[in-house]
DNA sequence: TTGGTTCAGTACACACCTGTACGGAAAGTC
DNA sequence: GACTTTCCGTACAGGTGTGTACTGAACCAA
């Protein structure tokens, strides 16, 4: 019992804070989804017992919604700081948008997975799925916004925005690696870019 | 196959077969995800007990290849089908798709819903990523093909191909009931159509 | 009737996960 | 240096799920 301890003095296995629970959380979405969010297995990763885990929460759902409101604020804010750096050049904001959210699904996959799991645990839980229409709103909000100023009709403005965000999340969804033709994220940009933004320029002509 | 239509007599309870536990995992995907089809669950809502499974079935593994199996088949003959309804107008046949992709997220919620749960799955198991991405690819051949015969360009046929596909995905996936302004997967259709399938008709004639 | 086949019930063993109560070591505080 | 707080280990209790062996009832055919 005692020989298989730690030798290491309690110092160096550093002791844990809610955040590295939630973070641990996290992870084991991203793998697996949200069923895949077990105490024993996250406390068995962060080198802990169970003991740690109920002295930081209260029970298994006080982890779940800690963290879904902690993705939420997260969402709020990365929203907060696009709209500051927008230049209310539509094209070159949109641009950007678009840019942004793919590279969410480049480097940052985890986020996206992350996501992805969301949404199916929204399916099966309706205070998430008010969260995740709220979040999705909050985002169609600044694209019809951009598209308004692009094209200056509010019909169309709407119309746009949707086929963007929609594009965007089927690009998440759906066609991982077709491995031949139309493929990659970074294709995916330039479609976008070319049917959805630079088509849609005021000046030439009028639908 | 037997006409075993008939439940008989056995009392008040029929007789399960092995489809009758297909349609019950089924349902409970669509409820709650693959992980929430748990024979125990299965059975009880059956009527029956686990007996039954181990009867019909090997072991949970079984049953749940048994069901990718069966869903697989059914795309497949789906495929079949349209593309044997096709008429050889592309706008008509693009429309036509179009109408039968989001009905099929209109009426028959349960199919799009076990879907999106499939691809949840595929996240985590290799197998079944495969097997969407076949499906994926051969739903984009289809439409690759009716672009290539409406624009009769190429390169232009792929790209409009992925976003018409890739916005009905997103459909599927996001904006659910966005309150007010663009919703319903019927505004969807008419956005779709007129942006993507209607502009790029190489006459300004048309419909 | 008899016997074989098909399907379902019962019982047991085992694994895994949650939650709670309690004890104890390490770190901060005076 | 005792005291307190913070964090974690341990042990126990209970729930739920799978898989297997065995038994039993209904059905069918000769």
């Amino acid at each position: 019992m005692k020989a298989a301890q730690k030798p290491k003095k309690r110092s160096e296995a550093a002791r844990l804070t809610r955040d590295d629970w939630l973070d641990a959380a996290f992870r084991a979405v991203v793998e697996g989804g949200f069923d895949n969010v077990r105490v024993l297995m996250l406390a068995e990763r962060l080198g802990v017992t169970r003991g740690s885990f109920y002295w930081h929460f209260n029970d298994h759902a006080d982890l779940i919604s800690t963290l879904l409101a902690r993705w939420h604020k997260r969402e709020i804010d990365l929203d907060q700081k696009v709209r500051s750096l927008a230049t209310g050049e539509p094209q070159a904001d949109l641009k950007l948008i678009l840019k942004a959210a793919l590279a969410h699904a480049g480097s940052d996959v985890e986020n996206l997975r992350f996501e992805l799991a969301l949404r199916g645990l929204g399916r099966r839980d309706a205070a998430v799925a008010k969260m995740l229409l709220a979040v999705d709103q909050m985002r169609f909000d600044l694209f019809e916004q951009e598209f308004m100023r692009l094209t200056g009709q509010a019909a169309k403005a709407a119309e746009l925005a949707a086929l963007f965000y929609l594009a965007i999340a089927g690009g998440h969804q759906a066609l991982s690696r077709p491995s031949s033709t139309v493929n990659s994220k970074k294709h995916l940009l330039s479609v976008i870019t070319k049917f959805l933004i630079e088509q849609q320029a005021p000046e030439p002509s009028a639908i």
